[in-house]
DNA sequence: GATGAATGAGGGTTCATTCAT
DNA sequence: TATGAATGAACCCTCATTCAT
């Protein structure tokens, strides 16, 4: 029983974290939202910072892995890329929570907690970047920065996934590969610019 | 000289909630930032919600300004176009803020604060889809879903303007400009496909 | 079995008091020290309190006891003062640790535990003050106020045997009794000694 | 006026603790005493704690002062010890406050206090001590340990001063005099002064 | 009007006590 | 019966708001 009332807590946390920040979450609503009382939350975490710790090291360690499965199956320079792109959409909400987090504990967090964040949007980063890197030297891409061009990618993802579907009609894991190719692959001129 | 005090709490609530967020703000820092008493601030503005309501009114009055501007001068499409992505550019900070107040106020914020921060992205959002409907109509743009093309238009320019450069080399305002053109224009896909 | 638990809570909570006090005290540090649960203390003592009051019952039965016996033998008034003070040293750490519950007490403690405290005082006051009072009347010691004297020979012992080794090398017993002979014998005895 | 609120605090403060111990004191009961916010006491001082090693260090320079005072002017032997004595008498409160709180302190305490504690009573005792010791080597008073007999002139004083008014008629200060001529003074007395 | 000292509700945390197992 | 996970009242501290000067 005691792994599903710790469960509970995380996800409590995890879901007030998402709608209202560090600082807008109160060991009261997270105690309320999980139904466990605000004294057992401190059996299992020694405080607030470190339910919050927790619950960043746990979702680093989820996209990482995730990651890792992704990058270490050989297949070509689209399907992997796209392969690691929706391993991110899978963790749409993880990464919003890390995001918004990210920015407000550029105040209160951690030094451990802010370096987890940088760390994984760097890890995310890097190997998207390798990916563009590869097909620009095998030509299936134009060349441009890889940089700034993972950087995109991303934003264009979690746009799409997360914050698109916030105020309209999701879309399906479909709609947002046809998008991207839509976007990226091809570009927006006509063939025939006037 | 009342005017000017008022400015100075103004200019000095914007930018502790840039720093800090809302609930990271106190009225004691905003007080000391204006070179003000912190009973002066109540008699310009009933509260603290109020101070950052007026403050939300204001960015957004200013935003609306310069979209009529930009909306009003007949040009070209992709011309007009720009100038509305650039007059966004200007606001960077002031959406950024925007932002950052809508997520955290959707726990504190008064309805109306709310609704503000939502219409304003959706003006802008929908002016920039009605530039775009043109655009395909006089076929200078391919056919495309205007609506989400405006959202990722947005995403785009938010992310290299503000988000970029939070973590690497700023772009000024015309690397910008070639990037927008480059990824959205011609797209990534090599001109003879392998 | 239950008596050597219910003992082993006793003595836990002894130790714990006098290293900790009252409030410094927690049911889960005597429970742990005594290797029970922490609701097994609870079915011998119905509170924290109940627990504290029969550690001062029991301490100052105890007490009460080793006073009776010292007092029925009949002796030569020295060698029954003395005897009686030696008692008091024996119980020199309950001694210690009645005062300073005394002094936490005073806000958390029941009536009747303060009243206990007060009263076994008062018994050893009075003990020693018989027996100074009868070595007066016998010409074994100068007039004086016997209760004033009882009064400094108790202080003079608590503060020799438990307070003096507190921060200096402890002192024997026989130190101790010599000592009360130098400062008090010689003071006290008629230079014509009867 | 702020200073007679925070002389209000710091008297309460000692009040409680001197009644009720450090863990025994709470702020909202010190605000309660001093008759001023809870709020108000952490504009003066930035926490429990600080207000209470400033209670000490306040107590101890007091005491330190005192002292200085009574060692600096040249008088003879035993109106200089009277002085330092009565000294101490003067401020019995504080010092049956800094001794309970120096037991407290023993868990909670910051080193600083626990430090100033222990050297105040060292104080005292060493200038007791020497005092003792010149008076044996002019023959003034009888070869005895001075270390021992200065902290028995201390408890001896202490608790006529402090512990027998709580439950006695309390004694004035030339009773107090007396009483120690009469205890030590005899006894200590060589028969043939010189 | 301008000030900032004063207030007290509310947040994080601890721990005596209860009760399902 | 024995256990210890769960509870929640009460503690220390913060900060939006008020009001005497």
């Amino acid at each position: 029983m005691e792994i599903n009332r710790k469960q509970a807590v995380l996800e409590a946390a995890r879901k007030s974290l998402s709608l209202f920040g560090y600082k807008g979450t109160t060991m009261d609503q997270v105690a309320r939202m999980a139904g466990v009382s605000k004294g057992s939350i401190y059996s299992f975490f020694a405080s607030k910072e470190e339910l919050f710790d927790e619950i960043m090291q746990e979702t680093i360690s989820e996209m990482q892995l995730a990651l890792q499965e992704a990058a270490d199956t050989d297949q070509s320079v689209f399907e992997s890329l796209h392969r690691v792109l929706f391993r991110v959409l899978e963790f749409r909400e993880q990464h919003e929570l890390l995001a918004k987090l990210y920015n407000e504990m550029k105040e209160v967090g951690t030094p451990a907690a802010r370096e987890a964040v940088v760390r994984i949007e760097d890890q995310i980063l890097f190997f998207v970047e390798r990916q563009i890197q590869y097909a620009i030297d095998t030509g299936k891409m134009k060349p441009c920065d890889p940089k700034v061009t993972a950087f995109l990618f991303l934003k264009f993802y979690v746009g799409l996934v997360y914050e698109w579907g916030q105020r309209n009609t999701p879309l399906d894991n479909e709609s947002i590969s046809h998008l991207f190719q839509f976007y990226f692959g091809k570009g927006l001129a006509p063939v025939q610019p006037v």
